[in-house]
DNA sequence: TATTGTTATACTCTATAACTATA
DNA sequence: TATAGTTATAGAGTATAACAATA
């Protein structure tokens, strides 16, 4: 049983909880660049680098056809563009315009700010158990999964 | 791989990082109930029992209108009903129809068995601290919006 | 006048199924 | 045949602005 200082919040709750609060904040300072949430996700993803379709689709855990219109839309605002590859006329690889490229940095930092922001009065030694707790179940699921979300 | 204590993660990435894995839980399970994420946020919010609909737009930080479209859908579905109040013609509360209940219990129960699951191999401590710490940051920002999400 | 909620409208986001082009 | 990506279609989710009804 759980004896000393007990946790006020349920843990699955507390993960939920804060789950929602870093959405909102990733809502918010995607609003201010003027930024659908999931434009803002992408852009942050593309920062690694510039990602073919299908990988684009696993990553974003999206249907391939939800991404086409999803780049579409991006690429009409001049964030991304296409870039068809020589070798394998198929595929394409989509990558960061220079005013993509900037506002993906600016919502990155954005993000960054708030959330270091809101556990701010955390104590250091808190922020790295925490840090480090997620990095294992982050670890247990990529395990499982194969899988690996890079953005922000 | 993961040798030292030294965070491998940065702080606010490992919070991004996470939000999307709770996130993507959210989507699964709702998904096995034929659930679309934000019925499924409606009806673990609503299982605190009847909220207005003015309410209920600050909760799920949506505008009204476009909450009437849910509301809409899930009523449509048999999922929540709107009572009005003979008191004040013009408000109306959201609850929970029986069908609805038994879907929100079965998503809060999956959410959770989940997020358990991934987090089963934590030591026991580093979940309380978790918590906790987590805890912390919620408060700190509820105490500076006055604002509370309560779902799962 | 202020509030509660809805309607009208125009997007974005998403999935399924069918398709084209290339390998 | 198999893979990479698109198109067609339908529906859900969202915001803004204008509105109706009630307080």
């Amino acid at each position: 049983m759980v004896t000393t200082r007990e946790p006020v919040l349920h843990f699955t709750q507390a993960l939920v909880r804060l789950a929602h609060l870093v959405q909102q904040v990733f809502i918010e300072v995607g609003k201010e660049h003027e930024l659908t949430p999931q434009q803002t996700q992408l852009l942050c993803l593309l920062t690694g680098g510039p990602v073919g379709m299908t990988e684009l689709s696993r990553s974003l855990h999206l249907e391939k056809s939800s991404l086409t219109g999803l780049v579409d839309r991006a690429e009409k605002r001049g964030l991304v563009a296409r870039v068809r590859d020589a070798r394998d006329r198929r595929t394409c690889r989509i990558e960061l315009t220079p005013e993509g490229r900037r506002l993906g940095a600016l919502a990155h930092d954005g993000v960054s700010e708030r959330l270091e922001a809101l556990a701010g009065e955390l104590p250091r030694e808190h922020r790295d158990v925490l840090a480090s707790a997620i990095g294992g179940i982050l670890a247990a699921h990529t395990a499982r999964t194969g899988r690996v979300w890079s953005g922000a």
